[in-house]
DNA sequence: CGGAAAGTTGACTTGATTCAACACTGGTGG
DNA sequence: CCACCAGTGTTGAATCAAGTCAACTTTCCG
């Protein structure tokens, strides 16, 4: 409040989700007023977190809900079998931290060098009881990551591997394409058993399924973090045909 | 507001859901004030449809959100190969009409009888814009479909039916639980197609897994729509065993 | 440059799907 | 009252795709 336009030149917190309404169908991005940027990074920390670093367990004490800056956070439940299934990929402008009765239900975890901001929950809370176009915007967000979760819900009930594997690579462009240039070039930050995780399959199956992609001329696997496009028509009806 | 009482003595609409914080853990159920209650009445009309009638397709304009006061519905979504994959079943307390750029993501149809509160948007985002208490219930209850979202994935990245089958009847249960009391039988009012295509297996090997279920003494199916729990503790074994 | 982690490939096994036949149920009409 | 019929659910046999195990190659990072 003192200091207005530091909203503006430092990093502050944002939201990203595809609206409820027609109306506002020009942008995807959820658009935080300034003041309300500036309320956030009020009642939050900027938090720098390197690599493979877990941020919080399953079941441990929920105090803190945390925005994505920069990087990419896996979030992820650890099964009785030793198995992990993953439940998301967060990326810049998404919100994570979800609890149920005081305690976080999944672990999140750092996939790259992350920038995050964490904001305490209970002055969250008295934030968005105080100020509702503000708390419309985290409904807003919530509903854009229940309907993530479904399509993705949708996906892992496909049979086949590389079916689900092209529907992942064109969520990831997907994504990208919504941030800036309409590139071919696709990167994939997890690895391949991050990748396996999410899609409900083995590891082999995930590298089989890209070489079947492969082999049909669809995608390049420039390195393994990096795939070009190479047939988007092609990818997009193996994606399609569930 | 001319007639406070009523909202005590009509039904009026209510929402279900796990509260984020502990300090609210005695109660699985959003209280909502009679007021809340009265003004979400005056936005929306009670519905009541007939089992199987379609509420409303995907893709179709999105001008309402839904309350379940009475029966079940399902969520789903129609796939290009013509099979049906269900996002979600709804029960009383529960919300549904999720949209995206002004429709909605998936189709809804009334699996028994059902009675529901349907709720304009435009109102409903007035009204919670003006009271931040309301939208925060409102928040809370996504939060939770969110949650149980990422549970049923988590649970068709399973292997195997029978333990699929298992959890599905847990949760069941567990819905059942919340309710009322604590019984061994869970009725499950939605056809075996249904719960096929919610557990991502085909018809055929949700009968099969009954079957097995039923051969290890776990449970017995009283009739298609009524399972009776044999051995709670043998059943949670093998719903655990991810 | 070396060692460990990540990814790929192959051979075999397993379990769900598919196709097809059959059983059960509730409602209708002769 | 019973026979029929359609919708729903069950069971059996053959197939096929993904999992598993194991060997190998590539990439990454100190």
């Amino acid at each position: 409040m003192n200091r207005v336009d530091t909203a503006d030149t430092r990093p502050a917190p944002s939201l990203g989700a595809v609206p409820f309404l027609k109306t506002a169908a020009e942008t995807d991005t959820i658009v935080l007023t300034s003041r309300q940027r500036e309320q956030l990074m009020q009642i939050g920390i900027r938090l720098r977190l390197p690599a493979r670093k877990v941020i919080y367990r399953e079941g441990a004490p929920a105090d803190s809900v945390f925005a994505v800056m920069e990087g990419t956070v896996k979030s992820y439940r650890e099964l009785p079998s030793g198995k992990r299934a993953l439940c998301a990929f967060l990326f810049p402008r998404d919100l994570f931290g979800l609890a149920e009765r005081g305690g976080y239900v999944n672990c999140t975890q750092a996939v790259t060098p992350v920038s995050l901001y964490r904001l305490s929950i209970s002055q969250l809370t008295l934030l968005l009881k105080r100020d509702a176009e503000l708390q419309f915007q985290f409904l807003a967000k919530v509903t854009h990551e229940l309907r993530e979760s479904q399509r993705r819900a949708v996906l892992i009930n496909r049979r086949d591997a590389a079916g689900r594997l092209a529907m992942f690579i064109e969520l990831m462009a997907a994504r990208r394409d919504r941030l800036a240039v309409r590139q071919r070039e696709v990167p994939l930050p997890m690895s391949r058993t991050d990748i396996a995780d999410y899609l409900g399959l083995s590891l082999e199956s995930v590298s089989r399924a890209a070489k079947e992609l492969r082999g049909r001329g669809l995608v390049k696997f420039e390195n393994p973090h990096l795939v070009r496009i190479l047939d988007a028509a092609g990818l997009a009806e193996i994606a399609a045909a569930v």
